[in-house]
DNA sequence: GCGGTGATGTGACTTTTGTCACGCGAAAAT
DNA sequence: ATTTTCGCGTGACAAAAGTCACATCACCGC
């Protein structure tokens, strides 16, 4: 949990005693490669904390192609966050690359959590401002530069990711076909 | 200024002397249409929030080629946030498409703020929040469908806006070039 | 060890989009 | 009122990417 405690406190200050009431709320799982956290069509449990492992967040179009949103490896929260915070049904797929080890936090004990500890509410600001920023950026890289510099920016921003994850996931997260990416290395 | 507490009060609710707190941090201005609210390279002034009118976030690429991040009408939020937040040197510009009126809030300000009025961090959490699940299905659209369906997309979300920005915006907008947006209408 | 599966590269062809050049009509500027 | 600019459509061609088919290699489970 002392990996959760640092990843807070490198936005806002704890009390040890914060920390007690906030780890409460969370709940430990373990997931195995292939399994799903998060099912399109069904209701979204929580929101996840990334301990160990790699997660890919999957937009499946209605050709059956799988388009991925977004990745999250250690120290990343990931979920269908629309559907999530809005108790809705999720539009996307969360699914195990690799096996992996997250903290679950549930939408009710989510507000709990920032009524007890005020602080985390920033927290949480300052995560969907990042949030927020990398989007964009990502959409701004994918208007004005071709795949390749798109591919490289990738490796430059998360070289570690890049190893982990087979080409034709990253080609699902650049949005181009495998082979478009595997003609790169000509 | 009404128009303002409206805004926020469909998130949080307002003492009167809240919102005077509120009001006395934001400074009116008034640009005419193809005035710049946020040079490239320069510092960002302020966090915008349109009253009238109607702006352009734009990025241009090293070719000169102008591409839209996004539009902001009436009781929308804009700046250059990374820049803005970040108290860093502005990567795109802010541009008036017409008249607009804006109230500004800078930086200080908008600390100021949330110390006083603390509600206020919840108010512009949730506005995050929306941001970000905003650009994240823009991302989603992008991947997924062409540029035909993007377009009836936009259409069907923001159909006011569609009628007035031309369509050579619009297609900087979508990605695309504006004879590609043009061959649609065959 | 063996058969299957998944990851990757490659060639041929099609489709989509970008680019450049041009024309036209409406609106704006002087 | 005349001139210029802007918005928009269009045709022709080039470039980029998608699709389909196939081949190879490595790894996994039995």
């Amino acid at each position: 949990m002392n990996q959760l405690r640092d990843h807070i406190e490198r936005i806002v200050p704890l009390e040890d005693t914060e920390f007690e009431t906030i780890s409460s709320f969370f709940s430990y799982k373990k997931y195995k490669k292939h399994q799903f956290l998060i099912q399109e069509g069904e209701l979204v449990p929580c929101n996840f904390f990334v301990l160990k492992g790699l997660l890919k967040l999957v937009y499946s179009d209605d050709t059956g192609k799988e388009h991925i949103v977004s990745f999250a490896q250690e120290d990343w929260w990931e979920t269908d966050f629309a559907a999530f915070y809005t108790e809705s049904r999720a539009t996307m797929s969360l699914e195990c690359v690799e096996d992996t080890e997250v903290l679950c936090l549930r939408l009710t004990d989510y507000r709990k959590l920032c009524a007890a500890v005020p602080q985390l509410e920033h927290f949480f600001l300052e995560k969907a401002y990042q949030g927020f920023i990398a989007a964009q950026q990502r959409i701004i890289s994918t208007m004005t530069v071709g795949i390749k510099e798109r591919y490289e920016q990738l490796l430059k921003k998360y070289p570690t990711l890049v190893q982990r994850v087979p080409k034709s996931l990253l080609a699902a997260y650049l949005g181009v076909s495998r082979e478009a990416l595997s003609r790169l290395s000509r």
